[in-house]
DNA sequence: ATTACATATATGAAATATCGTATGTGTTAA
DNA sequence: TTAACACATACGATATTTCATATATGTAAT
């Protein structure tokens, strides 16, 4: 995925699942390092590392290290359009992300 | 393309530029018909085709034959967050179709 | 019935996306 | 400086999507 923020390279980004849960999940979340979403997800650390990276350079979401951990939030400069698509979508689809909502209510990094 | 509306095949749908063209411009044109859509983004009759039976199956769209015609329509009985989604991707990004309107002016189907 | 036109679908080839596995990089603590 | 941990990336293999081309279906008019 070769990014370039237009409509299209955005949804395209969201037309995978586990980039558009991770998206979902840190527009309730704010914040979360990988290893956050390797457990909500419970999905390998590559698996969940290549998706980052593909939202990274989308530009979807911005990240920051601190120490070991890399924390992951939504690019705060994105058009509002995009950040209302995100969380609207949050909102009004409870079901696709409430599994792995539940197994973030203790995040790893901070417990 | 798989569909069952749920938001991952919604995003789905959205993640290819011929559908999400498609779509941006029923959310103008209210109504289209196929050679409309093939003047419009000036693509071959069986790729818009094809492409409008993947909105079919995910019923993002509706379709209704019209004598020789068949015209197209986003479904309305689409979830408020799809609708708003749809309408607000085509509002603020209007340089990503101006084009393909510009060849809608005058429909095919009606002039 | 035959023709013309609008649209739909089937088929295989080509392009693209995704994945598991292995390995590399950066950080901290001993 | 070594070890341990968190994360990133490279590499093939596989799966999925998209496409052009050919052909089928449905409608209207003759």
């Amino acid at each position: 995925m070769n990014c370039a923020m237009s409509p299209l390279s955005f949804f395209k980004c969201l037309s995978e699942d586990t980039r558009l849960k991770t998206l979902l999940l840190l527009s309730f979340a704010d914040e979360l390092c990988v290893c956050d979403l390797t457990e909500a997800l419970q999905l390998s650390q590559p698996k969940i590392s290549r998706h980052l990276a593909d939202l990274r350079r989308c530009e979807l979401v911005v990240d920051e290290r601190r120490g070991k951990w890399v924390y992951y939030k939504i690019n705060p400069a994105l058009p509002a359009w995009a950040l209302e698509v995100i969380a609207s979508t949050a909102k009004e689809n409870p079901n696709y992300i409430s599994e792995a909502k539940s197994k973030l209510s203790c995040c790893q990094s901070i417990c």
